[in-house]
Formats: structure tokens, C-alpha cells, sequence
RNA sequence: GCCGAUGUAGCUCAGUGGUAGAGCAUUCGAUUCGUAAUCGAACGGUCGGCGGUUCAAAUCCGCUCAUCGGCUCCA
């Protein structure tokens, strides 16, 4: 038997919910930089701030920090600490600062001093080491313990977060009031590690990816596809009821598409490469691109015709499969490929019925996420930095954008932030946030109103006084990518899929060979209305087929021997409640059907 | 793309210059079994790839591909 999980007696509180923690986070990270260029003398120190878990220190040196220096560093932090160096807090005027900065030569706190306001405080250890900092800070070394401190890893970080400037060293590490904090935080981390998607993608024998396919290409397996068509059937049910109109366009279109949308423009360099049939054709920009998004296409689909504005909200849906040439560094499981299905739908809407239409969208993506259980998410709207130009279409047309997403969410009432520089180049989003196992952030649906589009296609409607005027296109995917859907799914669940979504609802357990028929036949019964059951026909002993059933997480189990084929029954064993006992066969069969018709387990 | 780490059997992992290993999985045999691992045998690897150093390379060096953590990017 597995161990119980173990309760969370700990609590692990983030920095921002600590002051104590917030202390010896920030002392922490000062006692690594003292170590480090003690021990790198070369080291120059720039920022060292907490995160929510720990702290990292940025530090410019000549040769490279390997995992291997870490131990070192490690070491020399706890002599530190060990030696009750008082933290001192003194405040200086800038011109004091500069000065002392000068002194020992670190460009890189000049930078820092440039953009930070009075007062400027400078925080000692000891009288050995200092570094411009707000604080807060603990009284002296003395009061971290040493046992709950570790050093994490070692990254690559640029200056600034600037990728055209200088890359730095980082080292994260982690501090805690007490030991039995740092374990607990460890051990978090260790079960983290069991949800990860990619771990149990593998397990579970959902999808694979393949050297000779290439990165970022996942390849889906029969039980990781029944899942995906799940996904989609369940979506396409709902947009049936909302008035979606399906469409399918090719995975490939003529470069000139893509700038006429101005995507070529933008995301040349994220696309793969054009397909030109030979180099006149290259040098003109003469040739095929494989698709980075679904709009263009679905915009072609609405020029087709004079639209009437009788026609309109028209909305065009399509599990759109796009190709984008992702950076190689961001690859990583599901949640960045190169190529995915975007559930991609187009609306064309009169400026009247934008407000109305965003609405009723808003109202489909949350009632995805809650028919999935998907509960912790934030929505962010992701509107344009206006220091930034980056973007395509008029100052009032973005305003009215922005408004439009704005309202929608006051008037439902929605908690939300808004982050600027998130916008897509031709208009504002509402986006919807969610983390994964190891707390990292991933987009999933989004809605965007689109003026600009509509504009440089040059669409266009008939008004009821007969003149033609512009619609406004809503973009919107409730899952955004079905690949990060399913990742994240995956963590969400732990691998125990709710029984509608798990690719084998049933498995039929025979007690011996002799039994082999009447699983077999029990396992007919249930396929033949729609229920996804399989009979374990291993030979192994029945200990070992539940062992096997549980590791491969199928929801419902049914142990059939003697007892079982005298008396039509099923002795029942789910993942969720264990053993129910034995259940005749109808009841047991309706009890599933009803089950996954609700989304419910048995 | 950048910084660092990792890559050994289908899976999880041992093996630091001298004849490639374990457990699980697979196949075969025995067992016909009642709620998380029955026993035995066999099969399985150009040690990610290419090149170099060496009498000798999984092991040392270079390049390359992929994966992982982070940065940057994300229509």
C-alpha cells in the first residue's frame, strides 16, 4: 500500500506573507553575495532581491559558476552566518553613495543608484561587506540558521532583464525560519516533481516526442488522442449551442496572407522558414508558410461573401493546428511546443453587438473551465504598452478596444489585473492565467477585440441604410492551446482523470484464465454503450493486475471470478473510494453511463 | 537564442581509462490464483551522434543533437 499523504502540518508562508521570512530572505541573499566574492573576488554584485520562495543574488564574473561551486559558496555562507555579523542599516545622501560605489569599483551599483529615490540606505555585514539595499533585513547573521538555507541552481540572467545587455550569473536559493521549514519546502518540491505533466505523460502513455520528428512536435498515442477528442467534442457541443458555425483551413498559405494580416511583418523570425521553389522565388518572397495562426483564413472565409448585418454575430469556429518556430530554450513539454491546436474561433460582429458578444464569450470559457474543475486561474488584461511600438492601428481604435474588454469584465464583476505589454500587435486581450506543478504561469484561454484586422483586409458589411461598414472581429480560445490544456490537465489532476476523460473508463480483472469469457463478455456490454472498457488478460495474479490498474490510475475496476459469474455481479474497486463490493452487472453499467453523462465519478 | 546541468536496455537507474550491470517491463515455462508486486529462465545495449587523445574510452577533450532548470521571447 502506498504511504498516506502525509498532512501539510508545516506551513511554508511566501515572502509576502511573512515579514520574518521577508528578513531573512533579504539577509540571506547578502550573507550569498559577501561568500561569493569572497571566494570570486572578481565577482561584481548587482541585484538580490526575495522571490516568493527564496532569493536570488545577479552577480557578473569572468569564469562561469557551476553547480559545483555552489557547495563551496554554501560553505563560506555558513561561516558567515556562524560568526553573528551585525546587519546595519545607515542612510546615505546619493553623492555619499556614488562615492563609496567608486570606491570599490562596481559599475553596476552606479546603474542601480541612478534609478532608485531617497532615502538611500546602505545595508553592512559587519563592517566587512555592503550593498545599496531598502531591506528589511534581521539584526545580525546570527539569527538565520544555517540548516534552513540551501542554494539552489545556477542560471544565465541578463542585466536588466535585457537580452541585448550583459548576461549575469544568478544564483537561487532558499532560507527558512527553522530546518523543519526547509524539509517541508524540499519535500514540496519531490512531489511537485510527481505531477509534472511530462513525467506522467510518459507514464500514462498519453503522447511521445521523437528525435526524428524534432522538438516541440508532440506525437499523440491512442489514449492521449481519445483524450484530445474528448476535449474537443465537448467543446464543439458547447459552441453548437452558442451559435459557432465550423470551418477547417489548410496548414499551409501563401506568404502574402500573412502580410497582408502583418504577421510577416512581425513574427518572421517565429515562423518557420518559407517554402520557395527555388531563389528567384526566395528572393522575392515568393512561397508557402506554414500557419502560425487561424485568423487570415477565417477572415477569407467572411470575404467570400457580401456579409449582410442580418448575418452578423458570425462566428466561425475551427481546431485550427498552427506551427510556430518557439525560440529552442522555451521547449518544454506541452505547455511550449512548435506545433498545436489553437480551439480557434473568428467573430464578426457589429460595434453594436461587440459588448453583448465578448460577454456571452467570457461566459463560455468559464463554464469550460468549470466543467474541466479547473478552479485557480487569474484574468489579466493584456493591453499595450504605450511606450512601445509595436503595434499596428490608430490610438482611438486601441482605446476603444481596450474599453470595450474593460467594461465587459466590470459588468461581470470579475476580479482581474492589467498588464501592459501583453496585447497581441493588433489589439488588447483578456487572458486567462493559470500555473502549473512547479508554480510556473501558463496562458490558456484568451479573448481579444480586433479593429485592425477587419481594416487591413478591408472588411466589410451591409448596414440595414444599405451603406457598408467595418464589423470588429472578437478572437477567443477557451483552451487556447489543446496541447497546454492537456498539460496542465494532467498536473490539475495528477493523472486521475475524471472517469468522462479518462482513456479507460473500465477494466475488467479476471480472477484466473477460467474467467477470462466472462470478462470479456462484461467488457462487450459496457463498449457497446460507449463506455471505454478492457479486459486485463496478463495471467497475472489478481494482486498484481489491481497493482497494475491503480499505477496506470483507470477509475473503475471490476474483479470478476466465481462469486461474480454465478450471481451476474462485479466486484467494484475505484480509484476514488476503493473496494464497494460486488454490484450487480446493470447497475453497475447505468451507474457509469450516469456518471459520465454528469462528469462525476462512479 | 543565451547561461548552467544531464544523456547507459522499452522504463527507472548503477558503473571515473582495462571483457557493459541491476530492478521493472517483454517473451517462454511452471503456478489457476479473490483486492497494490508468484517463481524460474531467456531476450534485450555501435553507453545520444560525429570527431579527437590513448596500447586501450561509457569514462578524458572538441563539436553537435536532445532533454532539464533559469533568462529572454510568446501572434
Amino acid at each position: 500500500m502506498p504511504a498516506p499523504e502525509p498532512q501539510n502540518a508545516i506551513s511554508l508562508p511566501r515572502s509576502s506573507e511573512s515579514e520574518e521570512l521577508k528578513k531573512i530572505r533579504h539577509t540571506a541573499s547578502h550573507v550569498m553575495a559577501m561568500a561569493v566574492q569572497k571566494l570570486f573576488p572578481k565577482a561584481q554584485v548587482t541585484i538580490g532581491p526575495t522571490t516568493e520562495s527564496g532569493f536570488y543574488y545577479d552577480f557578473d564574473l569572468p569564469e562561469p559558476l557551476t553547480t559545483q561551486d555552489l557547495k563551496a559558496i554554501k560553505k563560506e555562507m555558513v561561516k558567515i552566518l556562524k560568526r553573528k555579523l551585525p546587519v546595519l542599516r545607515e542612510e546615505v545622501t546619493r553623492e555619499e553613495a556614488k562615492r563609496r560605489i567608486e570606491d570599490i569599483g562596481e559599475p553596476y551599483k552606479l546603474e542601480i543608484l541612478a534609478t532608485i529615490q531617497e532615502p538611500i540606505t546602505i545595508y553592512h555585514l559587519g563592517n566587512e561587506w555592503w550593498d545599496l539595499c531598502a531591506g528589511p533585513h534581521v539584526e545580525n547573521t546570527g539569527e538565520i540558521n544555517p540548516k534552513a538555507v540551501d542554494l539552489e541552481s545556477v542560471a544565465g540572467a541578463y542585466w536588466r532583464g535585457d537580452a541585448n545587455k550583459a548576461q549575469l550569473q544568478r544564483i537561487y536559493g532558499t532560507a527558512w525560519e527553522n530546518p523543519a521549514q526547509l524539509a517541508e519546502y524540499k519535500r514540496r518540491k519531490q512531489e511537485a516533481l510527481k505531477r509534472d505533466h511530462r513525467k506522467l505523460g510518459k507514464e500514462l502513455g498519453l503522447f511521445i516526442f521523437s528525435d526524428l520528428v524534432g522538438p516541440g512536435l508532440p506525437l499523440w498515442t491512442p489514449k492521449g488522442t481519445i483524450l484530445r477528442s474528448l476535449l474537443e467534442d465537448y467543446l464543439k457541443q458547447e459552441q453548437i449551442k452558442r451559435g459557432y458555425l465550423p470551418v477547417v483551413t489548410p496548414h499551409i498559405a501563401r506568404i502574402d496572407l500573412f502580410k497582408t494580416s502583418g504577421h510577416w511583418q512581425q513574427y518572421q523570425e517565429d515562423m518557420f522558414p518559407m517554402m520557395a521553389e527555388d531563389d528567384d522565388s526566395w528572393e522575392l518572397e515568393r512561397g508557402f508558410v506554414l500557419k502560425p495562426m487561424n485568423c487570415p483564413f477565417h477572415i477569407q472565409i467572411y470575404q467570400s461573401n457580401l456579409r449582410s448585418y442580418r448575418e452578423l454575430p458570425l462566428r466561425l469556429a475551427e481546431f485550427g493546428t498552427v506551427y510556430r518556430y518557439e525560440q529552442s530554450g522555451e521547449l518544454g513539454g506541452l505547455t511550449r511546443v512548435r506545433g498545436f491546436t489553437v480551439d480557434d474561433s473568428h467573430l464578426f460582429v457589429t460595434p453594436e453587438q461587440l459588448d453583448e458578444e465578448f460577454a456571452q464569450v467570457v461566459d463560455l470559457i468559464l463554464s469550460v473551465f468549470k466543467n474541466l474543475k479547473l478552479e485557480k486561474f487569474k484574468a489579466r488584461l493584456s493591453f499595450r504598452d504605450p511606450t512601445e511600438d509595436k503595434y499596428i492601428g490608430s490610438e482611438e481604435v486601441w482605446s476603444t478596444a481596450e474599453g470595450a474588454i474593460r467594461r465587459a469584465v466590470e459588468k461581470m464583476g470579475m476580479e482581474y489585473f492589467v498588464a501592459l505589454g501583453e496585447a497581441a500587435f493588433y489589439g488588447p486581450k483578456l487572458d486567462f492565467i493559470f500555473e502549473d506543478a512547479l508554480e510556473r504561469e501558463w496562458q490558456l484561454g484568451t479573448v481579444q477585440v480586433d479593429y485592425n484586422l477587419p481594416e487591413r483586409f478591408n472588411l466589410e458589411y451591409v448596414a440595414a441604410d444599405g451603406s457598408r461598414q467595418r464589423p470588429v472581429m472578437i478572437h477567443r480560445a477557451p483552451f487556447g492551446s489543446l496541447e497546454r490544456l492537456i498539460g496542465i490537465l494532467i498536473e490539475e489532476y495528477a493523472g486521475d482523470f475524471p472517469l468522462w476523460l479518462a482513456p479507460v473508463q473500465g477494466r475488467l480483472l479476471p480472477v484466473s484464465d477460467e474467467f477470462l469469457p466472462f470478462a470479456q463478455e462484461m467488457a462487450r456490454s459496457m463498449l457497446s454503450v460507449g463506455i471505454r472498457a478492457e479486459v486485463d488478460t496478463s495471467g497475472e495474479r489478481l494482486g498484481k493486475q489491481i497493482r497494475n490498474g491503480e499505477k496506470e490510475k483507470i477509475p473503475v475496476m471490476a474483479v470478476v471470478g466465481a462469486k461474480e459469474l454465478e450471481s451476474r455481479t462485479l466486484s467494484i474497486r475505484t480509484r476514488t473510494s476503493g473496494e464497494l463490493g460486488t454490484i450487480a452487472v446493470g447497475e453497475v453499467i447505468e451507474r457509469m453511463k450516469e456518471a459520465i453523462f454528469n462528469r462525476k465519478n462512479f
